[in-house]
DNA sequence: ACAATAGTGAAGTAGCTACTTCAGTATCGA
DNA sequence: TCGATACTGAAGTAGCTACTTCACTATTGT
């Protein structure tokens, strides 16, 4: 699974942008093509194609070119990735804070 | 919870670099000072300072002065809003796979 | 009181990001 | 074959990001 720093980066920097989020969750609801995905968005095709970019580059969607349309797909394993991410730091953090109760429910047993 | 797009833009954007992923994974294991944060970052004080703020303008981290020592701490509820923007899109797709799947062993099934 | 510690704030800067426009190419449909 | 469609790519630009240094304030330990 990708835990490469840099491929992180990449994903997370694709997730900071609104416009890139409402791609992703146009595509989360299935495959799209390029203008299909500029349509709900206010900038030009041009924009779109570089968000596009941005998002394939992190891994994040892949694309493939059939005649003159690009259909754009969700990748699953780098959103896993990401989420797994997250997912890790609040465990150990949630973990933490249960040790932490356990131990305040135990001392105060000892009175 | 905050699932106002602005406040993702923040925590996405702080997720997107690896110097405050270091120091969110550091606060995953526990609250830290400002220096413990900076202490295995090769950049000055003043750079962890400006990228604990962005960490703090995210919702992601609180921190709390007490004397001269600034007490970081992660916070749980925007980790969660993070981690559950990517798992309702991850879980949108993969039901689409399912049912994809289920139409294809029934299509299958009428030969 | 004084030195060391812990952090703050401002200014400067190199490089990156999110657009724009415009000019182009390939493919499709009648 | 010809016009519409679906992108593609380059160049330009305003604004942002991740630092740096340096000068500073507040707190603590001796």
């Amino acid at each position: 699974m990708l835990h490469d720093p840099a491929q992180l980066d990449l994903m997370f920097q694709a997730l900071a942008d609104p416009a890139r989020r409402q791609m992703v969750d146009r595509l989360s609801r299935g495959p799209a093509s390029v203008s299909q995905l500029a349509e709900p968005l206010a900038m030009s095709l041009s924009a779109v194609v570089q968000h596009l970019n941005v998002l394939e580059a992190s891994g994040l969607v892949r694309t493939e070119k059939l005649g003159r349309v690009r259909t754009c797909r969700i990748e699953l394993q780098a959103l896993r990735a990401a989420e797994h991410w997250i997912n890790e730091r609040r465990l150990a953090w949630e973990r933490r804070l249960d040790r932490l109760g356990d131990f305040l429910a135990e001392t105060k047993d000892e009175t």
